[in-house]
DNA sequence: TATGAATGAGTGTTCATTCAT
DNA sequence: AATGAATGAACACTCATTCAT
């Protein structure tokens, strides 16, 4: 049994492998310019083989972005469902966003992949016809938080939450394909963080309910 | 020389079919799902001929998205460098993008083609690296509002005019990339234009200054 | 020394049960359907297992043909070498056919096995060059009833007998082939059943010498 | 316009020669082992190439198929709907089929590839399913000669003309596909048409009424 | 100028067979 | 003896681009 157990773990080590490969061929040049046989060379497995554990590319891609977005919610979800406002609860979420961000890639995975896999549809419309459990989880829980914090009167009360997830969505989308294209380092320094950050900030702002106070709308720093 | 004066003309024409006709084949197909072939068959040429007036497909596909930059900035410009404040301009603005948007499907063309292109790089990094005039131009313009609005006081002094412009360029791409995925009827529906203005309100809000009374904001009807 | 022998007895019992599935998978997809994946997955073995038993798919097909041509062969057997004139043989031969026809897929699989295999070799060439010994047991059968006829004065003294072997090969052939087509009520229906005794009642007919009287030539009814 | 005739005769040609070369290797490594590209360097051509020619490599086998059943029905027209008896008509339409065996494989093709194309559909089910025009038409009008030969009183009044025209055509087909895998001259020896001949007169005495006279029902010489 | 014709370089997918454990 | 895992060799089909006429 120690060898069916260690077996498992072999085919599952395996699978991260090409799953692995597959992303960082996607992160250094593009979904479109993939190909299985790339992934298996990468691999260094034959494209048969690679076909042993993904029956299909699409598959294959649609698998690396749930993983991603699996990823993005363990990091994050601590922040939701706490006894924090919702404020609070946003900070913690883009702090979250950005560690995650700085530490991997999965932000960018998600958004690639997906914008490629229904290439036609943007990536904030998934909810109505995607199979993708975690991406949809998000999109659930940036909901909530939203509307929390419409309750506790830091957004105005007559804003659409719908509307509202999309845009952050939409924004997060874009923020991470254009980080996408810069080089790692440029990607993690100081000047790019804060760029991100401030443009999240807008868009807080933008949200906020008129004459709530800029303090408690504060995203960033302490 | 009336003679060559005719061919000059009879040229451009034929260019400006190939264009028309991929155009309404990027519309009705997407961008991916096209190829040579089809527009060389729409426009009722043959292939090589297309490859005479567009040296590849890319350049083809280039100069489709200048034109539809081109038409967008002739619809808009008006409402730049008038005597209008920032805020007036910007409202302007606004109502012209919906006309246009209302009217054709320029918009869509633009960011959806711009992004297939270089589809690794985010529509508002393309100042660096395109070969756009035409798009550029519409981000100077969109820069110049940004800072007339800061100047007269409605915007946030501390707000960073690339980052805001960069953001509302990104809003624009994805609404119009939702956009050409839902069927044309729905396009124009009070309700889409609706959501569509909230989007551009909430920004703009982001973007204001602290203090600064809402009703100066305000981007939508009268 | 039990143990061994149970051994082997285990080892017949993979074999056949190997056997059946694949038989099982030709008939409901057809020959050229199937595969060694297919056929391990139906045993609950592993394809490297199947191999153990059959070193090659070719071999494993032909081992089915050769299956069901000793099954063939049993069951009309008892027909052959009695005192029975040739006539009456022929007509036992028939009802054998049918009896088995009606019971089994026997017929099917060996000739739609054996196209497959020599797919570019007509089933009446076999003799000459495949290693079939059963099926070929059934040629020779065949050929001594055919010259048992001539010498009785049913035949036409003049019939080749390869020829008309051939030929009554070809037919069951054909009409075994076109029987896999149709589902398997249809297979049994009376209809279908007289078509095939029709079918093979001309034939009888054509090898029939000049002036025999028809009454000897019945292969149906009592 | 003598340049375009040219050009559609040009086009025409590259058209016969690709089908010329599929025939080719058909005949000599069976239908089911010859791949596009093969064909394609047999023809001297690129694959994509003969993909502007056929567009599938289903419909190219298609084409073969028709081309030579339409060859055949050249050859075997003039014999069918004259002034002749039904025997005479067979007689004669047995000539044409052994003069056109012998000078070409239309025959041999028709069979192979028919059976390669609807797999597991025999020959003589065609009528129901098949698109093919030609093949059809041989059907038929074997079906009209064997009623004109019933009529006239040289076949069996009680033969069912549907399971007469199946049983001809099967044989046909079958001696075909003998044909096929046999040495072009030894294909074309004395022996080998007498065989075919030996077989089909078997059939005819098969189809014979009650009491017809044999020299009647002659096939062959004179 | 216009075009019909040709093609090289892919691309996803399948399957019989082998081999270390 | 049994098997999970791996793979080489195919194969149908596509498309941007070139070139002789």
């Amino acid at each position: 049994m120690g060898i069916s157990e260690r077996r498992e773990r072999e085919k599952l080590e395996r699978r991260k492998t090409i799953l692995a490969c597959a992303k960082e061929l996607i992160l250094s040049q593009g979904v479109e310019h993939i190909n299985m046989e790339e992934i298996a060379r990468k691999a260094e497995l034959s494209k048969a083989t690679v076909y042993l554990y993904f029956s299909s590319k699409e598959i294959l891609l649609n698998e690396i972005c749930e993983d991603a977005a699996r990823n993005f919610l363990y990091h994050v979800k601590p922040f939701l469902d706490t006894g924090l406002t919702g404020m609070a609860a946003l900070k913690c979420f883009w702090g979250g966003f950005l560690e995650l961000f700085g530490n991997s890639d999965e932000m960018i995975i998600i958004f690639k992949v997906r914008n490629y896999l229904n290439s036609s549809l943007p990536v904030f419309l998934l909810k109505e016809q995607s199979k993708s459990q975690h991406v949809d989880e998000i999109l659930v829980a940036m909901g909530k938080l939203i509307d929390q914090c419409k309750a506790e009167g830091f957004f105005d009360p007559n804003l659409d939450s719908v509307t509202a997830t999309r845009l952050l969505l939409s924004v997060f989308s874009i923020t991470v394909e254009k980080a996408a294209c810069i080089p790692l380092e440029a990607r993690k320094s100081p000047a790019f963080i804060e760029e991100m950050t401030n443009t999240f900030q807008i868009i807080i702002r933008g949200f906020a309910g008129d004459g709530v106070d800029r303090s408690y709308l504060n995203i960033a720093g302490v």
